[in-house]
RNA sequence: GGGGCCUUAGCUCAGCUGGCUAGAGCGCUACGUUGACAUCGUAGAGGUCACUGGUUCGAGUCCAGUAGGCCCCACCA
């Protein structure tokens, strides 16, 4: 069996290697032949440009807990991994690289620059996935997708053709944002909203017909008046009655505008009249569609004045023409007014620039039929959500769906299987999905639209796409729908809301029947991890200073389901000690443990004499077991690992390894003895199957030296310790729930002498305990050692039926080791406030044990608990009552 | 403007369907290096569960309101 164990743990030892094998060995692949009762996660693929950081690293962590738990339980268990070729952001990366080099994608021309992204990809891109390896992930590399992957890109070719057969695919002009940094249009989930102190501004237009009077509007951005083509009041405000039809002039341009009447305008606000610029507003839009006016886009595509406006502003950027708009109109006296405004303006999700509502020409995909069966399928509780509260977000955004505009003016992406007609007068659009040479109609040359689609048009379809959709093949049939989607609340929209849709439209059934939505990683005060804060903890250099498996158990353990997770970054230790100190201790435990173990030792425990303390040992761990298999079912693995954690270190190793101490040094083939290693294997191997899930390479590297049969398999294919009433006991549990209290008690006690009137067992204190407590362990034969530090007779094993007089036999004697001395005064003092709080609770209980509607209302187990309670309260408070006495008098 | 969430120990948080003498980790205090573990052990301090009402035999847990904080959605210029 090996080398010596080392008494620190050191995940480098192993990980790599053990992980090593793992995938050698083929555990992580899904067998699509199988197909028994399947098990299916596609990751979020993380874009191809990212690496790892924490969000990724809970995010995988949970899925691989999840993942490598139901493998245990011997379903066929798919994790699908793969990268988002994530157009805006690596495009942005390359061009970054190129402006480096004094050069734009301008320069090289598409097809160069395309090449160039492909090869920064296949140089850097995908790096993450190596990184997943390091946390421990056990996806099926061997499924690995891309989303510009020729099967996936054929896919998004697919849907798209469907649904403009379908008639759910448009083009249009339409205002959408646009951002004038990466100069393309974005979705509205895109834009991200954020709050500015602005500016209102008034300013006076005069009218066409008596240019003594003028009209007020107000407005938070001036510029976008050299694109005015009306003024518009509420019809039914009558100071303005008498404007509706008229014409006003507008400054600095000169255009003549109409005033027209819309509902749109709300009489209450500003002046009441609206300025009218459909090519930058979307409202105004809109009112220029009813009433029939002129769209001037005075934009350029980076946002700067275009020819469109007056010779003296164009070209400038669209900050600097406010200033000279503004500027111009005071001089002419038709500023009247600027109030501080506060407003939400939208911004790029990927550069944060503010975005530009802007008139363009793109292609649409009408949401509302493609949301219904959506939502539908979560009112119908098929489709639901942990925590459940974002089914309520999921469910009012599906019913309030707008448009999606899925068109994007970049070069990295899928191209739009879209080509026109170059003849002027065929001007025959074509939609196809293979790439046709000459127009169907004229046989004229044809143009491929340049636009690439959003890159979320390629992600919706992951659940299927990534099985080989459109393809009907075995993946398919066997993987799809898909078990469980794990994922953070950011993309709830972009992503699991569109998949359920696609889902739907293009497989007929929802693509996963759970959403699992975690929180998100910040850091001690609050803030969000990220690289432009320098707040952020890169997970690699976690592994190498605590290891994998402490990372993942502090993440698992720190993220409730539903909440947010904090680390410090500043102070690593702090944040990821605890992990590492249990890895630690579960290490210790089995060095331990495994020089008193052999083979033979690996018996059944069913088959070996048990006593109470392996009856409960195993009772503990059957309840156990049950318990975290539970909060894993519903999604609780912090529960699920916390309830490890307590069975393991509180159970097992402060109490079951202290109480077998004595018994394993005993001679092999005594009953005792051999009782008590059977059981330790057991249960050893037993709690290592629960944890592995958190912790895989500690407790495989563990498992691995445990004696028996299952020894030389690995615990990733299981089995998980299903939950088993066998071992279940409420007999011993209950009787080593009094041994414990009575060690609790004695301990309060700090008696130099005290008898338990219960049982007549007696307990001394040693002064002096450091050179008497070892001895005594070993001294008085058929001594158990408590908890590290007591000495409890076990000569009388539970005859007939469980209880504390039961272990301890009458008249056994009990050694209890003081620690340093007492300071009699503050001894006094202490027993004095503990007796003052036993008696209030004492009287609370016996108060409610007086109270009728109590006793003829609560249940009949409550009212027994109340009894006992008040029992048991009573004799602590006596006996620290006698003990105070025994102190003397106050000094 | 609409919707959702949070407020529990010095810190970060658990606490599912109401029964709690309210827990964990970290931090703090005292003692301890006794052969699994000092990456440890033992003992301990520390909480009017934000506030006010209500329902109930019983509320941290359910309901209403108040205060503070957070998030999402939204076209009031």
């Amino acid at each position: 069996m090996s080398r010596e164990l080392s008494s620190r743990y050191d995940p480098s030892d192993s990980e790599k290697e053990l992980y090593r094998e793992w995938e050698g060995q083929g555990f992580f692949r899904a067998d699509e032949k199988l197909a028994q009762d399947p098990y299916v996660i596609v990751i979020p693929p993380p874009n191809v440009t990212n690496v790892l950081h924490m969000g990724h690293g809970l995010n995988n962590t949970i899925q691989d807990v999840l993942v490598r738990w139901r493998r245990m339980q011997g379903r066929d268990t798919l994790w699908l991994p793969g990268t988002d070729h994530a157009g805006i952001a690596t495009q942005n990366v390359v061009e970054r690289e190129l402006a480096a080099e004094g050069s734009t994608r301008l320069d090289l021309g598409r097809d160069a620059f395309v090449e160039r992204v492909w090869e920064w990809v296949r140089e850097y891109g995908g790096q993450i996935i190596e990184q997943l390896k390091v946390i421990g992930c056990s996806c099926d590399w061997s499924r690995t997708r891309f989303t510009l992957d020729e099967g996936l890109s054929r896919a998004v070719r697919e849907v798209f053709v469907r649904l403009y057969e379908k008639g759910l695919l448009y083009r249009g002009r339409y205002i959408i944002n646009w951002c004038p940094r990466c100069t393309t249009a974005l979705s509205n989930e895109e834009s991200e909203h954020r709050e500015h102190d602005g500016k209102l501004y008034r300013i006076r237009y005069p009218l066409a017909d008596n240019t003594e009077r003028f009209v007020e509007v107000a407005t938070t951005r001036p510029e976008t008046m050299l694109g005015d083509t009306a003024l518009a009041v509420h019809p039914e405000d009558e100071r303005y009655a008498d404007l509706v039809d008229r014409e006003a002039i507008l400054p600095l341009v000169d255009r003549r505008l109409p005033i027209v009447a819309d509902e749109f305008v709300d009489p209450e606000f500003g002046s009441g009249i609206v300025k009218v610029t459909p090519a930058h507003d979307p409202n105004d839009f809109e009112i220029a569609g009813r009433h029939d006016l002129e769209a001037i886009d005075i934009l350029t595509d980076h946002a700067r004045i275009s020819d469109e406006a007056p010779e003296a502003y164009r070209g400038q950027d669209r900050f600097e023409a406010r200033e000279a708009v503004l500027a111009d109109l005071d001089r002419a006296g038709l500023l009247v007014q600027i109030e501080e405004h506060r407003h939400s303006i939208g911004h790029c999700y990927r550069c944060g620039t503010m975005v530009e509502p802007r008139l363009s020409l793109q292609w649409f995909v009408r949401m509302e039929p493609l949301a219904r069966p959506g939502l539908e399928a979560y009112r119908d509780g098929k489709l639901r959500f942990y925590p459940q509260r974002y089914g309520r977000i999921y469910e009012h955004w599906m019913e309030n769906i707008r448009d999606w505009c899925i068109s994007r003016q970049l070069w990295w992406g899928h191209r739009i299987p879209v080509w026109y007609c170059q003849r002027e007068t065929c001007g025959e659009m074509v939609v196809s999905r293979e790439d046709p040479d000459r127009c169907p109609e004229c046989s004229g040359s044809l143009e491929q639209d340049p636009d690439v689609l959003d890159t979320w048009f390629s992600s919706w379809l992951w659940p299927f796409s990534t099985l080989g959709w459109p393809e009907d093949t075995a993946d398919l049939t066997v993987f799809y729908p898909t078990s469980t989607l794990c994922t953070a609340s950011e993309i709830l929209f972009f992503w699991v809301a569109r998949m359920v849709m696609a889902g739907y439209e293009f497989m007929g059934e929802l693509p996963f029947a759970d959403v699992l939505i975690h929180g998100t990683v910040r850091d001690h005060i609050g803030r969000r991890m990220s690289k432009s804060l320098g707040n952020g903890i890169d997970p690699i250099e976690v592994v190498q200073l605590f290891g994998a498996d402490a990372m993942r158990f502090t993440l698992i353990r720190g993220a409730a389901l539903g909440t947010d997770l904090q680390l410090n970054y500043e102070d690593l230790e702090s944040a990821f000690r605890p992990g590492r100190n249990f890895a630690n201790k579960i290490w210790n435990a089995v060095r331990f443990a495994l020089p008193y173990l052999q083979d033979a030792d690996a018996v059944d425990p069913a088959e070996r004499d048990l006593e109470l303390a392996d009856r409960w040992i195993l009772s503990r761990f059957g309840a156990t077991g049950e318990e975290v298999t539970e909060a894993l079912e519903t999604y609780r693995l912090h529960e699920g690992a916390e309830l490890t954690h307590a069975f393991v270190w509180g159970d097992f190793c402060d109490w079951y390894l202290e109480l077998v101490k004595g018994r394993l040094e005993g001679e092999r083939g005594s009953d005792s003895r051999d009782a008590a290693a059977a059981t330790l294997v057991y249960v050893t191997r037993s709690w290592l199957r629960l944890l592995h899930p958190v912790m895989p390479f500690i407790t495989e590297e563990l498992a691995r030296r445990l004696p028996g049969e299952a020894s030389e398999s690995s615990l990733v294919l299981g089995p998980w310790p299903e939950p088993d009433r066998k071992w279940r006991d409420a007999g011993a549990e209950h009787a080593m729930e009094a041994l414990q209290e009575f060690v609790a008690t004695v301990r309060n006690l700090r008696s130099e002498y005290h008898v338990d009137p219960r049982t007549g067992v007696t307990v001394h204190l040693q002064r002096d305990a450091g050179d008497l407590e070892h001895a005594l362990a070993v001294e008085e034969k058929g001594m158990y050692r408590l908890a590290g530090i007591t000495n409890l007779d076990r000569s009388a094993p539970p005859a007939d039926g469980p209880g504390a007089s039961a272990v301890l036999r009458a008249g056994a004697e009990v050694f209890v080791p003081l620690s340093g001395v007492i300071d009699v005064d503050r001894e006094r003092t202490r027993l004095q406030t503990e007796v003052g709080r036993l008696e209030d609770l004492l009287a609370k209980t016996s108060a409610r044990l007086g109270d009728e509607a109590f006793l003829a209302k609560a249940p009949e187990d409550v009212v027994e608990r109340e009894r006992q309670k008040e029992r048991s309260l009573a004799e602590q408070r006596d006996r620290l009552v006698e003990k105070r006495r025994a102190l003397g008098p106050t000094g």
